[in-house]
DNA sequence: ACCGTCATGTAATCGGTTACATGATTCT
DNA sequence: AGAATCATGTAACCGATTACATGACGGT
């Protein structure tokens, strides 16, 4: 007698990167991996950046495995342009559903000088400078969602001023 | 005539990783992996944490590369030690006195649910809570650092608590 | 025509993670 | 004595980054 169970299309760790694909594919309905590198760079790229290849290997990975579905071009550059697929949004929103148990790190090379003994007055001014930057582009990009129905980029850039401007304070007062 | 020029011991780049192991090794003065192991849980692995597998790896690279030197004891378990050699310690505070150019990510896999559309009602209180516990380690550490002279890492923690206050007071207002 | 930048993609490499393994101690 | 945890290390895999390439297009 087989035991062997039936094995889904192919078993892969879903990571980060993974549901950042998910997402933007769901969002935008259908996408080429160029869109992709766009929608990222403008949007959670500010929160979690990703290499342009991997918008490349990632949807493919993902399309294998059976959450998107690819369909390339006939003409020239055959191209191909992913959407998802009811697996995919299944994970999707189930991922979205349970709470995230994982914490963050700071992962700050900054505070990672400072931590192996970095003078504080050597390298203060260019962090103030950074975040004061980030902190910035974050308000303009925030400005410019006001009244769209964005909620969730932004609530998360919201976070993301609150994050700078607790690092302008730390890093203020040290200077 | 031949122009290649003097090719150090071995090119290889220097990640944060190599820093952090470098860092230890010089403050520890001599240590082998597993030490390496817990002085980064106990320090270094509160703002940037590292796998144990790779605390062998990375110190072997550094060495073959004539950033540490690699001793061999001659007993049972042959431990291998590490000390920092000149060219690990030109290296590391050289790169203490520039300042850092990279900005950080937040990568918080929380705000990542967020930005796609995650219920904050369902995972703020999680958040909440991660961010709570966090403050609370931060501030139990900090407090046992109090009098020593380890400015870095003290100063490092005063950081983390600041980034932790911002973000559990953005999951409370959504709450 | 030429040059630079944007668009679009593949290949190769490697750092980092996960999995596997085994000896030594301590506890019950 | 057996179980559990700590100590210590290696091997294998793979996600992510870097490097490489070429076509289209707008400006001079």
């Amino acid at each position: 007698m087989d035991h062997r169970e039936y094995t889904p299309l192919q078993e892969l760790r879903l990571t980060p990167a993974s549901y950042i694909v998910l997402g933007l594919v769901e969002w935008a309905g259908t996408a080429t991996p160029y869109d992709l590198k766009r929608y990222a760079a403008a949007s959670v790229g500010n929160l979690w950046s990703i290499q342009h290849a991997q918008l490349y290997s990632e949807p493919a990975r993902l399309a294998k495995a059976g959450y998107l579905k690819e369909k390339r071009e006939d003409g020239g550059r055959r191209r191909k342009t992913y959407s998802i697929t009811a697996r995919g949004r299944r994970t999707l929103s189930s991922w979205l559903a349970e709470p995230a148990s994982e914490t963050a790190e700071l992962r700050d090379p900054g505070l990672l000088k400072l931590f192996f003994g970095a003078d504080p007055k050597l390298i203060a001014p260019q962090q103030v400078e950074i975040h004061e930057r980030k902190l910035a582009a974050y308000e303009r990009i925030h400005a410019g969602l006001a009244g769209t129905d964005l909620r969730g980029p932004r609530l998360t850039l919201e976070a993301g001023i609150r994050a700078q401007r607790a690092q302008i304070g730390f890093w203020r007062d040290l200077a």
